[in-house]
DNA sequence: TTATAATGTCATGTT
DNA sequence: CTAACATGACATTAT
């Protein structure tokens, strides 16, 4: 142990993980002979999963759940469970800084989109609200509910239309459940086929994909460097988890490690603002750049640094965005206080940025007569706890299309129509105006749960000629959005997110690449000592390396108080034993010069109390002159593990040498059956010692089968952890598909929306007059034509059905 | 000295 | 039935 501990001194260890680190690989294995599986993982990073805080984490709450596969039944299912808990939690654990990088990493290209987006466009909000929900789910859980409903911001919308006909804003954003609800608006057949029909615009359907594709594409790209610092740290890390001869080593690296646990600390603050939300996050920095007494001492410096590094560069969103707000907190109020406010602020919105896409069409019956007001900075309305601004901007989109790019500009905003996203702000009041009173009206009639099945459902008799076809898409948008939010929930509820997991499949690789050697690693005793007794098994004269080495081990300190033990236990086991073993002891050094008997070589245990020093000088050369190969390593190792290796035969093997048993324990505990028994037949022995060798054999069997067993438990542990790894990669994969799908289709149903409102709006009467859509509304006709159809003439069991829908949503 | 991880041992069940 | 193996529970050892 000195010997190793002279030269892996803290810096060569330090050393040695640079050169891994950098690249260059230290096989320091080689020169340790091999004993010490773990300097290889120390050097060339360990396995994340064979530390030994988390296998012990793991062994401790597994103890008596065993996960051998063939006991499959309830106990397995239920210590699986525990497993998946388990690895999981430490999943969790292993995380925080992980899932820092990860904020850092994905805020930066979230927050451009979503600044971008909350400018004039709803759907590139959207995009980033979804985001946001995917990667940071606790972001979204404190917001409340945190179900992100497409957000069109500017125009300020409702999706409790039809509910809240008229209420204004603030009351609208005060029911999340209600926006959940609306948001559930179903994409008919009759839809899509008013899109086939009537919809032969040139619209940019894949832009909001784009700038998904976009905000996702950062992020990946973004996330890929986070495993850097991770795996580094595990690294670092996994020099802790080694084992006994090891240890020390790990103790040395662990001063490393803690001096980067200093920094864990604020990552770990850091990490937990990240988890509250981003918004949190942007309160944070609005803490810190609006309030002029200088925070920054609240929020420790280690968290600043990182907070801020993003915040550079998306300034004009959060503070843009709220700074009009904060001069209304009191400046004078404790920080707890203004914390409250700010998230009290945060959750409007929120609720805002999640009402604003359906809320678009809901404009309220006050009437749009603000907007210029609003344009300029759209976002001030959410703070505003008056009413009027969210109404101001109701009818935008209402207006009786001038043309259709530009009332698809408004809608859909500069993703779906870059062009036009310039002149939306300019070109469309002014439109709105005109109109506003008409729509109103129209969509004061209108029922805007859905955003464009309100005319089918409200007011038309629609239903009785095409019912039937709404269902398969009704219920598909349906689910679509309602495993959003649960998807959403359940991202939630395991802290999970995208990012994490893309650092999750890293861990990965680095583990599936380690597991082996953790798999053997833990074996390695073992396997060395079935290597050597198989090889000595067939040559009689050979002899076990392990034992050799014991024999080198000067334990002559130690031994004597340890044999006192033994012979405790042996008395206990079969008492005369005890005296057998003193007498026999005073022979050692006599067996040990007898080369035909095996024991002699392996066994220096025996040189224990009675055997002089003298004693063991003689083991010494015995052994290294069997193993002349061998002895370079066994020098090497034999000096840091010679206890472990001590330990490893010594009991069974004073025993076998106290009753003179004339083979070795290997030969005992290996040899076949027949072959063993043969070899008892040679030998003329006493019923003591067969007893004893039945009872080497069945313990060494047994002491085997128990390494083979935790072994066998260890890699059940890590496949079950590769599995779960595996599984949340998928869950990440499935739901970031399934977002990007319900994001499409909400585009669609808005698309729809707006394609119904400009076909009613361009349509006109006999007289040339304009149908209010308040008072008509499009239908199909049995044969797949469009009628305009008073809403009037709806029959109740559509809205009835309409309801029944509503319902089972909540 | 105590705590904890690693290993050994036993009892029991399974193959 | 025996031998071998597997494994939970406990004991011992090592650090």
């Amino acid at each position: 142990m000195l010997y190793l501990k002279k030269y892996f001194t803290e810096g060569l260890i330090q050393f040695t993980i640079l050169l891994s680190l950098i690249g260059v690989r230290v096989d320091v294995d080689t020169y340790l002979s091999s004993q010490f599986p773990p300097l290889r993982e120390i050097i060339l990073g360990p396995s994340s999963a064979y530390t030994q805080t988390q296998f012990h984490n793991l062994r401790n709450t597994l103890d008596g759940y065993g996960i051998h596969p063939k006991s499959v039944d309830l106990d397995y299912f239920f210590a699986s469970r525990r497993l998946l808990n388990q690895v999981r939690s430490l999943d969790h654990l292993r995380v925080p800084t992980t899932e820092l990088s990860t904020w850092l990493v994905h805020r930066d290209p979230e927050s451009v989109v979503s600044a971008a987006g909350q400018s004039s466009s709803s759907i590139a909000l959207d995009n980033g609200a979804s985001l946001e929900d995917v990667s940071n789910p606790e972001g979204s859980a404190m917001r409340g509910g945190g179900t992100s409903v497409d957000g069109l911001p500017e125009s300020g919308y409702s999706l409790n239309g039809e509910e809240t006909l008229g209420a204004v804003a603030p009351q609208d954003s005060q029911d999340q459940g209600s926006h959940l609800e609306d948001c559930n608006d179903d994409l008919t057949k009759e839809d899509i086929d008013l899109i086939d029909i009537l919809w032969r615009q040139d619209i940019d359907l894949g832009a909001g994909r784009e700038v998904f594709d976009y905000s996702s594409r950062q992020k990946e790209n973004e996330v890929d460097k986070c495993p850097l610092p991770e795996q580094n740290e595990q690294g670092v890390d996994g020099q802790e988890s080694w084992r006994n001869g090891v240890n020390r080593q790990g103790r040395q690296s662990h001063t490393q490690v803690d001096g980067e646990t200093g920094e864990s600390i604020p990552e770990e603050l850091a990490d937990l603002g990240a988890q509250t939300s981003l918004s949190l996050q942007e309160c944070l920095r609005l803490l810190e750049a609006t309030f002029p007494f200088g925070d920054e001492s609240e929020f420790p410096d280690t968290v600043s640094p990182e907070l801020r590094e993003p915040s550079s560069e998306e300034p004009s969103t959060s503070q843009g965005l709220l700074s009009p707000l904060l001069p209304q907190s009191e400046p004078s109020l404790d920080l707890e206080q203004q914390w409250q406010d700010i998230m009290a602020i945060m959750e409007l919105q929120d609720m805002e940025v999640n009402s604003t896409a359906d809320s678009s069409f809901l404009s309220d019956s006050t009437g749009g007569t603000n907007n210029s007001g609003m344009e300029p900075n759209p976002l001030v309305t959410f703070g505003l706890p008056s009413p009027t601004p969210i109404n101001q901007d109701v009818s935008l989109h209402q207006a009786t299309l001038p043309s259709c790019s530009q009332e698809f500009s408004t809608l859909f905003g500069p993703e779906l129509d870059p062009r036009t996203s310039m002149e939306t702000s300019g070109s469309q009041q002014p439109t709105l105006h005109s109109n506003s009173s008409n729509i109103n009206s129209t969509f004061g009639g209108t029922n805007l749960t859905g955003l464009f099945l309100p005319p089918l459902l409200n007011g038309t008799s629609n239903s009785t000629c095409t019912p039937m076809l709404q269902d398969p898409l009704n219920s598909l948008l349906e689910e679509a959005m309602l495993d959003e939010i649960s998807l959403l929930d359940l991202a939630m509820e395991e802290g999970f997110s995208q990012a994490q997991a893309f650092q999750l499949e890293d861990e990965l690789d680095s583990d599936s690449g380690l597991s082996l050697d953790s798999s053997q690693s833990p074996a390695s005793p073992s396997s060395s000592e079935t290597s050597c007794s198989s090889s000595s098994s067939s040559s009689s004269s050979s002899t076990c390396a392990t034992f050799s080495e014991e024999g080198a081990v000067g334990y002559s300190t130690d031994s004597e108080p340890v044999l006192e033990q033994e012979e405790g236990a042996v008395g206990g086991y079969q008492p005369e034993y005890s005296k057998f073993c003193r007498m026999s002891y005073q022979d050692l050094s006599q067996f040990q010069h007898l080369p035909q008997l095996e024991n002699i070589s392996h066994n220096h245990t025996y040189n224990l109390p009675l055997s002089s020093s003298s004693d063991n000088e003689h083991l010494k050369p015995l052994n290294t002159g069997k193993k002349p190969g061998r002895d370079k390593q066994q020098q090497a190792k034999v000096q840091p593990s010679q206890d472990f290796l001590e330990k490893q035969s010594s009991r069974d093997e004073r025993r076998a040498r106290a009753m003179k048993i004339p083979f070795s324990n290997d030969k005992i505990i290996n040899l076949p059956v027949e072959e063993f028994n043969e070899l008892l037949a040679k030998h003329h022995l006493s019923e003591a010692q067969l007893a004893l060798i039945r009872d080497i054999r069945r313990r060494g069997k047994n002491k085997m089968a128990a390494q083979n067993c935790r072994k066998r438990k260890l890699d059940t542990i890590l496949n079950l952890e590769q599995d779960v790894e595996e599984l949340r990669r998928n869950k990440t994969r499935l739901l970031k598909e399934k977002m990007e799908y319900v994001r499409s289709i909400r585009q669609m149903k808005q698309k729809v929306h707006s394609l119904y409102h400009e076909v009613l709006n361009q349509l006109r009467d006999e007289d040339g007059r304009p149908y209010p859509a308040s008072e008509y509304s499009l239908q199909y006709g049995p044969d797949g034509s469009v009628l305009v159809m008073p809403r009037s003439l709806v029959p109740e069991q559509t809205r009835k059905a309409d309801k029944k829908q509503k319902d089972k949503k909540k």
